[in-house]
DNA sequence: GGATTATATTCCTATATGGGAATATGTCAA
DNA sequence: TTGACATATTCCCATATAGGAATATAATCC
């Protein structure tokens, strides 16, 4: 198999840079136009359209017709999925205990990786 | 251009379902060797080398020697980019308040492209 | 030495990507 | 109708992927 596809779910989505931007401008605010992306984040058009296909078709937005227009809405909720799964490590950074723990596991793995006689299994 | 590579940064080297199980597998305990992976995952143990390659390339796991093991070990701090970004969305779900908001925005928009115009279509 | 175990690497292939350029579709207005 | 504008789609291409199979490297033990 090759890779996953971009549109498999939002883990594969948000992985590009310039759909996260684009995620990001939606956020704050109302719905925007194709047009008004391409002018803020100067990215050409067929490759906005393309992005917002992407994002389009894992949910992460929705799109409504306005005349000429479409115009995107964030759907922020497909992102859940990927919060739910990093927040788990976010006791690895937000607490000062925490990376002094870390630190102090590391040394010990290493310095028994190194002490350590020859022939050792460990558990499971 | 084609994709980025997966080795690009925490974004593209998450997007692998089999990578996160990896991290997962390394967050609840200590370091463990790539055989421990091979049979907890039920992944052919070329397959986890290869992903373990990818997150260290990513600086998401460190090795040590250990005998004829190699120990992995979880540095979870390169995954706070990730949740740095994705928890701006939390308030998208986390209060019933904010969906509610969501909702009424969501309709609002629908509306206004449904009221001016004839011509109306269903999101596809 | 040879045998065994643990892990990494190489070779292969199907598949999809993102970008650019060009073009198609669609919608309005006069 | 025509034309201008907004957006989507198609075509092309270089690149890298994940997986499988086979093999290479490395450490250990006899």
């Amino acid at each position: 198999m090759a890779r996953a596809a971009t549109t498999t779910d939002a883990f594969n989505a948000i992985a590009e840079p310039r759909r996260r931007q684009i995620i990001d401008v939606l956020a704050r605010g109302r719905p925007h136009a194709v047009g008004e992306l391409v002018q803020t984040l100067r990215i050409p058009q067929p490759a906005v359209s393309k992005h917002l296909g992407v994002l389009r078709k894992v949910g992460i937005v929705s799109v409504a017709k306005e005349g000429q227009h479409r115009l995107y809405r964030l759907n922020a909720t497909e992102l859940k999925p990927v919060h739910d799964w990093v927040k788990t490590y976010e006791r690895y950074w937000s607490h000062q205990l925490a990376r002094v723990k870390e630190r102090a596991e590391r040394k010990a793995t290493e310095r028994s990786s190194k002490d350590k006689p020859p022939g050792q299994k460990k558990e499971e």
